[in-house]
DNA sequence: CACGAAAATGGAAATGATTATCATTTCCAA
DNA sequence: TTGGAAATGATAATCATTTCCATTTTCGTG
């Protein structure tokens, strides 16, 4: 967790949502700070592997990035204003477990996520 | 439905699982097809839009391409071998729309799979 | 069959995100 | 203070995907 790491907490932080490496580099430089690209992309892969922020990927497959609580959790996801709120599995959980069991699979994960427009939207 | 979409239908039906474009077209050319890169991503692009095949990323963002049934559905994907196989969704369907009400979204999809190792990996 | 328009094709170049290099700077403990 | 490790950032390299454009194929009509 150094500087850098910390920054684009920050910068995730005040941003809220979503944003890609390019973008929140972007931001950084509109705020007069000079971090070079290569550190954005350093200091994100590091947040990643220490599941502090999440990844995920934009249609075109571009990764974007955003800050996310600890433990096992899922996503609701406003596709107008990008506002995500976390939500409990509840069900899924068991039926994760279930299929997988039905099908013999072992060492299981599971994604899930809700994509609509929120209220405002 | 020209001749090259059928041809990377034949195509996907004989490799199974996963593949991205460039697999794809390094397969057929491997058989004598001089099919073009440029064809075979226009081809698989005309297929995701019909929905005849499923568009999704490997974890470095390269898009990947599988043949997919009719209807909504999920799947549980192996990650040492790479079969799939289509379940339904059972209680996500309604746990994805009891959450959207509850905050309040509109227009919601969602999305759910499950990851692990089948029984002969 | 012959002709022309429209669709399909594929090679080459362009694009754009991400990663690799590498020289320089910053940290920090001894 | 100092020597080495970690961090940094500019630049170049990679690589999937898209764009361009000239050529070929397809196909309906006369
Ligand atoms: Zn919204
Ligand atoms: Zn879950
Ligand atoms: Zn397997
Ligand atoms: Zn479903």
């Amino acid at each position: 967790m150094n500087k850098s790491d910390l920054k684009m907490i920050s910068v995730l932080e005040r941003t809220g949502g979503f944003a890609s490496a390019q973008e929140l580099h972007q931001i950084l430089r509109r705020e007069g700070d000079g971090i070079g690209l290569t550190t954005v992309y350093r200091a994100l892969q590091s947040l990643v592997d220490d599941k502090i922020v999440d990844l995920l990927r934009r249609d075109d497959g571009e990764a974007i990035y955003r800050l996310c609580g600890d433990g096992h959790h899922h996503h609701l996801v406003c596709k107008g204003c990008g506002q995500t709120v976390e939500i409990e599995g509840g069900a899924i959980e068991n039926w994760a477990t279930a299929k997988a069991k039905e099908f013999g699979f072992r060492e299981v994960a599971h994604t899930a996520e809700i994509f609509g427009l929120c209220s405002k939207c």
